[in-house]
DNA sequence: CATTGTGAACGGGTTCACAGCA
DNA sequence: TGCTGTGAACCCGTTCACAATG
């Protein structure tokens, strides 16, 4: 009877939490506030680092004082996705790696399209960066004639004018943006109509697209002026 | 009479006013959330590219659907340092982006010291955008005895071990930090003896610095696996 | 009359504190 | 015992709404 009980208890415990998880991945979209995914990425590569210095589990406090936030907000964050950690040991580096990755869908590698190849967008092409953290740039355009069929590391500089064209075709969804402010929200567009569904903007003007395309902006001028108000 | 009385609420308005600004400025760094601080480098770049394009003035409204954030936010925001604008007419662009370079202390031309001249501090020594918003960058250093002595741009390439003679040397109080993970935490240490008060730290890693120094992260690959997120 | 500056209300992210569990 | 997961309390930034004003 006790053993029934136990089993019966088991299984209802378990029901209940595969229904939950399953809410949890349901609604994922809607209730995780952005803060928190903004903040996964940092773990993420804290994690990979002390992965590959041998680590393999840490709590929920050690982790906080790497990355400077409080361990109280590590495991809300974390426990948004599903129930990771085991009590009195923390959570395995591995094992929690490998959900990040999974919950950022960079478990695998997504091609990338750069437009503008200055310097900055060189530089881009050059970064040794991305390719371990799930991005490889695939393509290359530009509208200078002169730069138009010249190499750039391993790529031949597409015209910008067949955007519309080649990015569908290579089925690319995001793109990083390297051009003058002028031509930013033009060329956005464009991006859009092609199939780009996040566009990371480094030029330096806001753009405008559709709720459903993200953006995120990156200015190497900024943080330094945040920092100067303080000095 | 009437005249004088028009003449002392003048006199007392316009010492009240001075009472209050001065205030503002003497609690300011106590008091403004670092929030509304980060968020002014995005109004300014904004206000000068409008400036740029002939625009004398803009309401709280048009800056805000622009820049992406509530007029009311823009409002809050700027009136934390003083009351800049104007009822009925809103803001003046000059004088707007006059007083946002005085908060943000980019009213002057700073100096920056950039460690590492891999690809992404040789793409940042040729970058364009910094010499406009306040900075510029004035030595380079790495500890490769390949690359040490050489040009990079108008610079020669400085050993990284005369970090702590030459930097004092220039009064270099800025640094943008573009070495391997590894070396980021003893370069940074460094820096921060050499006098160093403000970090833009390139390193895939945190570093740990005293409180009254300044670091700012800058990953190209974290904003991507943010957007991944939604995709 | 359009628009600012701001006290008050609101909302949601962070911290607290502890039950639950290995 | 050590540490996670989480409801509740708290805090602080945002929005609201309107008096003030050129």
């Amino acid at each position: 009877m006790i053993q029934m009980q136990r089993a019966n208890h088991l299984h209802l415990r378990l029901y209940l939490e595969k229904l939950s998880t399953e809410r949890k991945a349901m609604v994922q979209k809607e209730k995780v506030p952005d803060i928190i995914v903004s903040r996964l990425p940092l773990y993420l590569r804290t994690l990979e680092r002390l992965h590959e210095a041998g680590r393999q589990t840490i709590s929920s406090q050690e982790l906080g004082d790497i990355v400077g936030v409080s361990a109280a907000q590590i495991r809300k964050d974390i426990s948004q996705f599903g129930e990771f950690g085991k009590q009195g040991m923390g959570y395995s580096i591995p094992y929690l790696i490998e959900k990040l990755r999974q919950i950022l869908k960079v478990d695998r590698v997504w091609d990338v399209a750069l437009i503008g190849a200055g310097n900055l967008g060189r530089a881009l092409v050059q970064y040794q960066g991305f390719v371990n953290r799930g991005f490889r740039i695939a393509m290359v355009f530009d509208n200078d004639p002169q730069k138009i069929g010249q190499m750039l590391g391993e790529f031949v500089i597409q015209d910008a004018a067949r955007i519309g064209e080649l990015i569908p075709q290579a089925g690319i969804q995001i793109a990083m943006l390297v051009v003058p402010a002028a031509a930013a929200q033009s060329v956005a567009d464009t991006l859009i109509k092609a199939g780009v569904r996040a566009i990371l903007n480094y030029a330096p003007t806001p753009i405008n697209v559709p709720p459903d395309v993200r953006v995120e902006h990156v200015d190497p001028a900024m943080p330094l002026q945040h920092m100067t108000y303080y000095l």
